[in-house]
DNA sequence: TGTACATCAGTGAACGCGCGTTCACTGATGTAC
DNA sequence: TGTACATCAGTGAACGCGCGTTCACTGATGTAC
């Protein structure tokens, strides 16, 4: 049954985008390893061959998450163009391949120490990615607030049962974040 | 053993608050129904004499949460008095009597009908609160602005481990929400 | 290059545990006369 | 007002289930000579 070093790599690889996944679909502590492994295609016991414990997994899965969403914001031509992408109602119906600050902030805010050290550096990128080549006190100040707004709009765009209202918090996030630029 | 309605009534309110409270401390599902009746001083047994699900009773938890929230937040005295209150590190270190939105959001954004809807009717109130008096579509626009701003900073300065961030975000996201007002 | 052996990725069953929910029981409260 | 009975809030044990984690085992891969 053994497979190759370049085998058990991707496999390992492919248990943490599952994670990534399920865990901003479904909720960190609601998802559970045999159905995480089953979604990687493999049986729940060999989860232990690859990871300590599952604490290990969220913050590995934490980093695979913000690195995702980061790569795909950077490839946005323009700051505005990003800050739309994020505030789209693609981005807030699918919530698997989208911001886990957004997805699962509460359940990051509970987890570990590396888990947050994570999320924190993922957050810092993204506050960089708004602030563009600017440097100056004001405008992080203003990609912080960016950054937090975005987030915040994200999340209550999925809580709210009235889509209506659903879609009044992106556009009134969107036109305030990209009021006075290109 | 059988307690008087008033008493009953009482224990009943206690379940609610206790739940509100466990919920927004440690997230909706990690928190367990026997935990809970302890934090009330009862025996889990008894919880079905007074609800019909957990999830009956995440949704009452909700509306209590936000209405102690919304309560406080309408006694200060200016909107911006509101907006520091929220903004507040006493609010970021004390999840457990704070707003379940920036708690527990995404919880929320996965729990049923009743529980979104009380979440919403609570998110609309405040979005109330953050306009004062003023009823014209561009102050109601920036209130929503304002009110995702103020769940998505909460959120984050509890997410990120970098303690002069965490506290940074909150100041960013005050100074520009109570930028040009008195 | 071939052979013998050690390694270890993955399987599938099992561990103890806590989950949400149910239930028989208790005995004070509420109701009917 | 007093008595007899029904109600039901709360207890504590039990239900089946899925959790995270462990383990004996398999057999292909990797290593040593």
């Amino acid at each position: 049954m053994r497979k190759s070093r370049e085998e058990a790599a991707e496999t390992r690889k492919r248990i943490v985008r599952a994670a990534a996944r399920e865990f901003r679909e479904r909720g960190i502590v609601a998802t559970g390893l045999a159905d995480l492994m089953k979604a990687a295609g493999l049986t729940h016991g060999g989860f232990y061959k690859h990871f300590g414990s599952k604490d290990q997994l969220v913050a590995e899965a934490t980093v695979s998450a913000m690195d995702s969403i980061l790569e795909e914001l950077a490839a946005h031509p323009t700051v505005n163009s990003a800050v739309a992408g994020y505030l789209s109602t693609r981005h807030r119906d699918n919530p698997a391949s989208g911001c886990p600050l957004a997805a699962i902030g509460g359940e990051l805010a509970r987890s570990d120490k590396k888990t947050r050290a994570a999320a924190t550096a993922g957050f810092v990128r993204l506050v960089d990615i708004l602030a563009g080549k600017a440097r100056t006190a004001d405008v992080r100040r203003q990609a912080l607030v960016s950054a937090v707004t975005m987030i915040g709009a994200v999340t209550m765009s999925r809580v709210v049962s009235d889509p209506k209202l659903s879609a009044e918090i992106l556009g009134a996030a969107g036109k305030n974040l990209m009021a006075d630029k290109p």
